[in-house]
DNA sequence: TTGAAAGCGGTACCAT
DNA sequence: ATGGTACCGCTTTCAA
């Protein structure tokens, strides 16, 4: 009868008091002893006891209770809607986590699938993360920085094309992919150029900058710039080369790799010659580009590494007040092969 | 003279008791009016005072606060540590955040990187999450989740090959992706059939029961297995593809169809026909696959749909005594194309 | 060397 | 209809 008959079969969680209690000591020496206080000196016999007494009921602290008590956490929060695919985003993930957790941050990513704006801002701020590091699929408004620094961030930190008043950056000159990759077509003397915009969701705001700077290269140039929509589809595909001729164009800058292989294929299909009736160039230099023949003209693109960001938020932690800083850390160059 | 001169510039961030102060109420009827409680009337005019003052402040509660009190929390802990590359997986992880979002749990993708066992279940206990959805990435022991249910986690979950003591399991039968395509080229007629195994580290747990399962396949047709190691770059795969004929082989089934592709471009340009002299079996189904010439046979892989696995979790929370269950959700079966 | 106790920010029971 | 208050688990003075 010693049991509350509410609770069946739940045995509780053990508390430090738990393993105060079994150890024969208080609750401050469990603390003491688990995190290696220096301030303080135990005796070792305690500390074996008090280690013991956790080790056999299993306990683990409870990071809620530690981080609301000491009134700050170590959480890096990096917010995802769409999980971005592909490597390039995978290494830079796996690189930021690494170098954060070398220096003792925990990042988390929080989907944030469905919210927006604000409403967004409020779920992280929730958490209060000591850190936000956007990746811009989410998008930031003033107001929502401005709701997670009132809830204790130190830093907010966007890395992508946006640009957001109160937040470091890291900008990533997308705009610069589409120049680079038109220029290179001007150069090889190539004048009606056609840059495919993906119609799946979430690639926005990659695909407009990069149309803008392809645009932005042909000016005064005499070239022109059609825009492409695409879905990543072979009917997709199939559709536009079938009207590639009405079309006019002797070159596409086809918004990365993937794009580019669907719509060689496409276009070789409809007996369009590959690069001498029309070139492609593609972004991201995968593997895949080399593997295609012709093989693929692309961009590279040198993403921000992990260490780099993982240092600016760091930094940005340790000096609230410095200035949001915008730091451009992306450089893309064309890697010319036999497609164009 | 007000400002206490050790925190130079930090204003404290908003709590129920600051809009409690505001608003002239009580912290009691803050938590009631902001959560809507029901089993609680307050006036509309003190509604109004209280949501007033907490827009002004800019106050959001304090997530640790609350699940403190609460004594549980509705978050589900997905470790990963390389984050796994692939169109797959992103469609797997979108559909696993929505659906769960709408079960009301959220979801958080805590790294681990680098942990390993004991010392990771140890990192995701201190969380408390209410249920761990594990993909495998990092080695879940017995131990490590009775850690996990000690630590208040009413469900544990495996997904992928593995199968570990008291977790419900999604189980990957990726024995069978390596059997279907050893059948289906044993009945082509092939005899010497090669098994790409990656190089790359992760891939262990798909590459082996794979390799498996392809062994298994031919037992008694008179058929054989050859493994072959393959980094995911052009000198290794010209490495394997310039001792192809020493190898004798006259079929091979890739790993998948990323590795199916390099592959072949060796194979093509080593000047071994395909499929005529070698056939070749990928898998994952990628649009890829349908663009290269040959067109690739692929094994078509059903991953577990984000709301089946969102249902699972969901479940075993709400009843947690209940046996783990091991549920087959994936199936897989070849897809003949050109290359086979 | 160790213990008692306050308090972090919410929630919910019990009064009023 | 609202307020007072105990408590969730942990850290950290301050005392002993």
């Amino acid at each position: 009868m010693s049991q509350s008959p509410k609770q069946p079969a739940e045995r509780p969680v053990p508390t430090s008091a738990d393993v105060a209690r079994l150890a024969g000591v208080s609750r401050a020496t469990v603390s003491y002893v688990l995190n290696n206080t220096a301030a303080v000196r135990i005796s070792e016999p305690t500390r074996q006891r008090v280690r013991e007494a956790a080790e056999e009921l299993g306990y683990v602290p409870h990071a809620a209770a530690r981080s609301l008590r000491a009134g700050h956490s170590r959480m890096v929060l990096l917010p995802t809607a769409h999980v971005p695919i592909g490597p390039l985003y995978s290494r830079f993930f796996n690189e930021l986590q690494w170098a954060l957790r070398r220096l003792d941050y925990t990042v988390v990513q929080y989907g944030s699938l469905g919210l927006d704006g604000d409403e967004a801002a409020r779920a992280w701020a929730e958490l209060r993360p000591v850190a936000v590091v956007s990746l811009g699929e989410v998008r930031l408004t003033p107001n929502g920085v401005e709701i997670l620094k009132r809830s204790g961030a130190k830093a907010v930190i966007t890395v992508g094309p946006q640009r957001v008043a109160g937040t470091h950056a890291l900008v990533m000159d997308q705009g610069r992919v589409g120049r680079v990759a038109a220029e290179h077509l001007v150069e090889r003397g190539r004048r009606r150029i056609g840059v495919v915009v993906p119609e799946e969701p979430g690639l926005e705001m990659f695909s407009g900058p990069r149309l803008a700077g392809a645009r932005q290269a042909v000016a005064g140039t005499g070239a022109t710039v059609v825009p492409l929509p695409l879905r990543y589809e072979e009917e997709s595909a199939n559709e536009l080369a079938g009207r590639w001729r009405e079309l006019g164009l002797d070159a596409v800058f086809a918004y990365n790799d993937e794009y580019a292989m669907l719509l060689m294929r496409a276009l070789q299909d409809a007996g369009i010659s590959v690069p001498a009736e029309t070139a492609i160039v593609g972004a991201d230099d995968l593997l895949l580009g080399r593997l295609l023949r012709p093989r693929l003209t692309t961009v590279q693109i040198d993403m921000v590494i992990g260490r780099h960001l993982a240092e600016l938020v760091d930094s940005a932690v340790r000096d609230p007040e410095g200035t949001p800083e915008a730091k451009e850390l992306m450089a893309s160059r064309v890697v010319p092969r036999e497609s164009s």
